[in-house]
DNA sequence: GTCTATACAGGGATAGAC
DNA sequence: GTCTATCCCTGTATAGAC
């Protein structure tokens, strides 16, 4: 015990050395970025904690001191994700847009968030395969609501006023069908491009997915 | 080899003995039935061989003995299911209808499907987080053609002949399209649910989306 | 064709030193 | 806060009898 006087005393002259890897806040952030990268790989039995704490450059023995176990990880890493779009949608700015306008940016911007975020659509798929039993455990995650159906909500009633857009649209449902629309092209692109025999994972599908989905969806809309 | 001839013998003499409940032909349907229900409650990494058997009420080894290994049944279970919503694809007859009406037909088929195949969705989902190794693996599966394409093919031209329908429309991304507005409403139910705070998961809500899903689609479709 | 028993590896989790 | 070592269960797969 006596030892331990020397290596107190360097630490309180020297609190913030910053050759220091004994950062708790970046430790944090590596395993969970890890944690994202392996359960949307692997889904949440496959992934493997060994592996996790590999790339992450850590003891595996953090990911249990920090967060309990597995389902732990797991859980900050869905709320991880959640967080990072709910970011990207409250950056979205409609500003005086005409209501077609603005509608084309918001059924783009669900596609372009899709398109980069392959990780995001494949927590999704596994924590709505168990039920969404952590995403109901989370009160935080229950709390985080998207903006983004408020911005649709607003578009939609606008455009409704001015005669372009059709009155009886449930925001909740169209949500659901502009979210689908580009969700299930990515999401299942392996097994559709097998089914079809072309391969829709090139930028020249994506470009052309992207063309399609905003034609859908603004001419779904029209009175 | 001699101490064959005997059961052969039998074999061609009473060839069907009801009673038997040595029959490969079931155990081998059974194992996949459940096999189906195993991997799409728990993906292929989470779900057990062990429980599989259990549940066909047969010994664990007959799984090796048949399938040669997990991967193989899961590769059967995947053609089992892309089999069954092939054979009920090509028994939707849209007869002599019309264009709108055949239209409508196909789009409350694909909906219905999928609200009663939620192991469908499951497996699709799980299929695709391992990159449609399987699919992509199998002859058998990539021959497997919808033939849902070609009567929304047929219907599309149909339609945009009598000037019902637009003219631009490509039937693979329509099809995608169609398929997407009610798969992501089956697949993320869950998270869905959670995120708006309300239970899309009831009979009112099924009513509504598949209301609202037909009247979408073919709003998007009119000239 | 079906069963019991078991080899063998992998992985979640913990103990305890520093 | 971080590391090494290890426990112990579980799950795939196989051997071999009947």
């Amino acid at each position: 015990m006596a030892t331990l006087t020397p290596t107190r005393a360097a630490a309180a002259s020297a609190p913030k050395k910053a050759t220091a890897r004994r950062d708790a806040a970046a430790t944090r952030e590596a395993l969970v970025q890890a944690a994202v990268d392996e359960f949307s790989r692997s889904g949440f039995a496959g992934a493997r904690v060994d592996e996790i704490a590999r790339v992450a450059g850590v003891n595996k023995q953090l990911v249990y001191h920090y967060f309990e176990s597995k389902q732990g990880l797991y859980l900050v890493a869905l709320e991880s994700v959640y967080a990072q779009i709910r970011e990207k949608e409250q950056a979205l700015s409609l500003g005086a847009l005409e209501p077609v306008d603005a509608m084309t940016q918001l059924i783009g911007f669900s596609f372009d968030y899709l398109a980069e975020h392959p990780e995001f659509i494949a927590l999704l798929a596994d924590e709505n395969r168990n039920q969404g039993q952590h995403i109901l455990a989370s009160e935080r995650l229950k709390r985080m609501h998207s903006p983004f159906i408020e911005m649709l909500e607003r578009t939609l009633e606008r455009g409704a006023a001015q005669g372009v857009f059709r009155r009886d649209m449930d925001a909740v449902h169209l949500y659901i069908s502009i979210a689908g629309i580009s969700y299930f092209f990515f999401s299942n692109n392996h097994t559709l491009s097998a089914i079809f025999g072309k391969s829709l994972g090139s930028k020249g599908a994506l470009v052309q997915r992207r063309r399609h989905v905003i034609e859908f969806a603004l001419n779904a809309l029209r009175p």
